[in-house]
DNA sequence: GTTGACTCTCCCCTTGCCGGAGATAGTAGT
DNA sequence: ACTACTATCTCCGGCAAGGGGAGAGTCAAC
């Protein structure tokens, strides 16, 4: 029998440790003085130690410890286990990819402030409408009255919640002008088509985001950071990139002020 | 000027993080009612909001991140998070690599029920001799009396506690008998040599450890897995291996409780 | 006036322990 | 038997980054 320090240097773990595996029931010394608590294992209990630390440092969970050794299905716990250390490596190589990235220095990210994220764009519903404008400033002079017509013929029909108005690009190619694109805006029923006003569900997708703090003008410079981040970082753009409104000319003054952001369909490669 | 609810799904977080995010002063809400406590964010908030999301998916804590806003040496955390993720990865790899090794089935693991870790081995002071013996039993035969001789010579000096007390294997292949080996007791303090007993410091090391319970006749079972888990995992043995006694005939009368360790020293290949 | 949706603060919970305070227990030396 | 020292005990609090839920207050619509 073995005083807990003793146990402790044998099993190369710390008092903590032990007392704590004590607390939770993983590892019960195989006696407990009654009247000073004292704790004593055997050698024999440095096997069942040496076990749990074999399960320990392939990252299993004390619960997972415990389920092992009570005999319910090991196979299956290291299955997941697996799956999940599958995931932990695709997830390394895509933060140590995005670090790279940042650190070889792309001018664009340190002039503008660029910053990529993934997100998880949700599903929803939208009205739309496709056309052809010249420029950014006509395109923008269009949304209002396709608005009112949209709300003349669906007096009951609102736009969702935060407001989510965006365009999609058409165009498979940059193009300075006479962009091909369709507008969007996210309401929240679903209504009959009319006109050239479509309705439809968007659906769930992933994206990569890019937020634009400024002129129009200057998106070109966004769209080529984005591009390359996801070139770069093993990524494959898998729809046409939209941009999202959020502060323009209808609430801000100055051009600085302006906020869009860019979003683009994604999937890992 | 958005209330928490549209700000979250604008920014695709949750409020939790953002109430949280306010609470420690990473990205505090642009104005907050005095009365009612609700809290305000701008449209250009989203974009600070955008940069930490970006941040947090390369896995910075939000420390680094509060530093990084701060405008504190960004490189330098970058590269420190890189550093971080190539130890992850490695470590994710070397986890993946044991599951492997578990789910293949090796035959010993199941029915001797095997299990290898790594563990450090701490820096000794042990006496040592070498003598080539036939087997097992004459081995700890001799054992008591060589520690009556050393104590003899040396009455102030005391066996480490717990007591760590092995064999180095000095054949460098498998031998069923005569092995040529170093017995070393772990002691308190240095002392001069006499006769064939050696005082000796051993480094600290690392090594692959595994518990075997039973005769020492299956031993040879315990080696083959501890190598095999070697070979596999991608580790190299990098000196002779040693067997720790903890249980044996001096304490156990029972074969089948006798518990020794092997530990073999190695490093990541 | 009353829903219903939204938000607030406050507190506890998560994992696998670590650190420390204050109280005993056990051991060695005198 | 007394003292000094070490080992151990229990209990409390903390860690990172929020999540869950209670109970109360806010806001707008019908």
């Amino acid at each position: 029998m073995y005083r807990i320090g003793d146990f402790s240097k044998m099993g190369r773990t710390t008092i903590k440790t032990l007392r704590y595996y004590d607390e939770i029931g993983l590892l019960k010394p195989e006696q407990t003085d009654k009247y000073s608590g004292y704790r004593f294992y055997s050698s024999q209990q440095l096997f069942q130690l040496h076990q749990i630390q074999s399960l320990r440092q392939i990252g299993l969970s004390i619960d997972e410890i415990k389920l092992i050794l009570s005999g319910v299905d090991s196979q299956g716990i290291l299955q997941k286990r697996k799956a999940e250390l599958i995931a932990e490596l695709d997830n390394c190589q895509d933060q140590l990819s995005r670090i790279e990235f940042i650190l070889s220095g792309q001018t664009e990210e340190v002039i503008m402030n660029y910053h990529a994220t993934i997100k998880e764009l949700p599903e929803c519903i939208v009205y739309s409408t496709k056309m052809t404008v010249p420029s950014y400033d006509d395109y923008f002079q269009l949304i209002p009255a396709i608005g009112a017509k949209v709300t003349a013929k669906y007096p009951d029909l609102k736009c969702s919640i935060p407001e989510y108005c965006f365009i999609v690009y058409l165009d498979g190619e940059y193009k300075e002008k006479d962009f091909h694109i369709e507008f969007c805006e996210a309401i929240d029923q679903m209504k009959e088509d009319f006109d050239d006003i479509k309705f439809k569900k968007v659906e769930a997708i992933n994206a990569v985001s890019v937020m634009h703090k400024g002129a129009y003008a200057d998106l070109a410079h966004a769209y080529a950071y984005a591009f390359k981040w996801i070139e770069d970082n093993g990524y494959l753009a898998i729809d046409n990139p939209r941009e999202s409104y959020i502060d323009g000319i209808w609430n801000k003054e100055n051009e600085e002020d302006w906020l869009t952001e860019l979003q683009i369909p994604v999937k890992k490669k």
